[in-house]
DNA sequence: CGCCAGGTTGAAGCGCTTCAACGTCTGTGG
DNA sequence: CCACAGACGTTGAAGCGCTTCAACCTGGCG
């Protein structure tokens, strides 16, 4: 890993960089190909993930058995299922990766490592949920406050990235409607 | 506070009983009327309240004007502006009571008197924000997943509560809906 | 080159929204 | 104590946007 990206995962984390150093240090590598599933649903899988180069999305199925993005992550984002690493439970979401992707992968034993080893970990693991929770409020005021073709363009404001990595048959789930809908809404932005 | 109560605040926090009777120690207890406004939103507000008998609404007015419901809270719930409480910024919210509320209110600096005095209460306020994610996660799926005519029968089911005490008015936008469309949606139900 | 997945487009349908009218209940002032 | 005003919920009718289903186009990959 170079210490440019230690730089920005610093940043994104909010810790210092020699810190982000210490943490990277107990992290492992991986490289995984496009269209893999990572993690299945009703499978324990406690390791969370940094995405240092690639696209990876959340989905589950829906009653009538449609796939539903609750999550679509791209560079620098973490992914894996949160849920999962706090409750030690199963996940409730399959993860799969979109496009080629390095991760840098940390296990819920090295984080309690860490948190035993020095209490900044366990401030660090407070901030993790805070996290956590700021990013699905956020996604929750999306939902409940924007009609689709509004959440359309915040997306696009906010991750021009994740437009650009990730098939719309993927974001229209994310956004909450079919992709004949989102097809249309897109047209209608342009003019 | 009766000693009831203190069983019930532990087993819903998931602490021992003394450990709840601890943090009581340093709550205050609040009365407030019905239809008070007691979170202005914009305003910092870092105090957290654990609601020990009522109803409090959580809300924010739309680009359009209106008022939506982001939470719906009875007993035993906890409210306030979570992400203020994080941040220690300015509260996204409005919050009002919709009965006559019994309030017990948990400061900011009262919880990181206690964090500083036993580690125990970092690790507490990891899970409270930990739960705070799981809920809000819970609602995301709630929203992405299932139709209104769902939401609601979900609603019916984990929380009779909140149907017996909150007018439909302010259940209807938590739902993502409109006042009309959730009296045909209980019409229908009944059928 | 040809197949197939992904995206677009048209047409029809459905459910929620909007607007307005009407009951019902509550609480408040005369 | 009654009467009335206002808030809340319900209901009807019309409208709109997303869904559904199907056809078609395009580009990537074997």
């Amino acid at each position: 890993m170079k210490d440019q990206h230690i730089i920005v995962m610093a940043a994104r984390l909010n810790i210092p960089v020699n810190r982000a150093a210490e943490l990277v240090a107990v992290c492992r590598f991986e490289h995984i190909k496009k269209h893999t599933r990572w993690i299945q649903a009703g499978t324990p899988y406690t390791d969370l993930a940094y995405i240092v180069e690639g696209a990876v999305r959340t989905f589950g199925i829906d009653d009538d058995g449609r796939d539903i993005s609750y999550l679509l992550q791209v560079n620098n984002d973490f992914t894996g299922d949160f849920e999962s690493f706090i409750t030690n439970g199963p996940s409730s979401f399959h993860i799969e990766t979109i496009l080629d992707t390095h991760l840098l992968l940390i296990s819920r034993a090295a984080i309690q490592n860490l948190i035993q080893r020095d209490p900044f970990w366990l401030h660090f693991r407070v901030q993790m949920s805070d996290l956590a929770f700021t990013e699905a409020k956020r996604r929750i005021e999306d939902l409940l406050l924007y009609t689709p073709e509004q959440r359309y363009s915040n997306l696009l404001d906010r991750s021009p990235e994740i437009i650009r990595k990730i098939p719309q048959k993927y974001i229209s789930s994310y956004l909450g409607i079919q992709p004949p809908s989102l097809s249309r809404i897109r047209k209608r932005l342009i003019n």
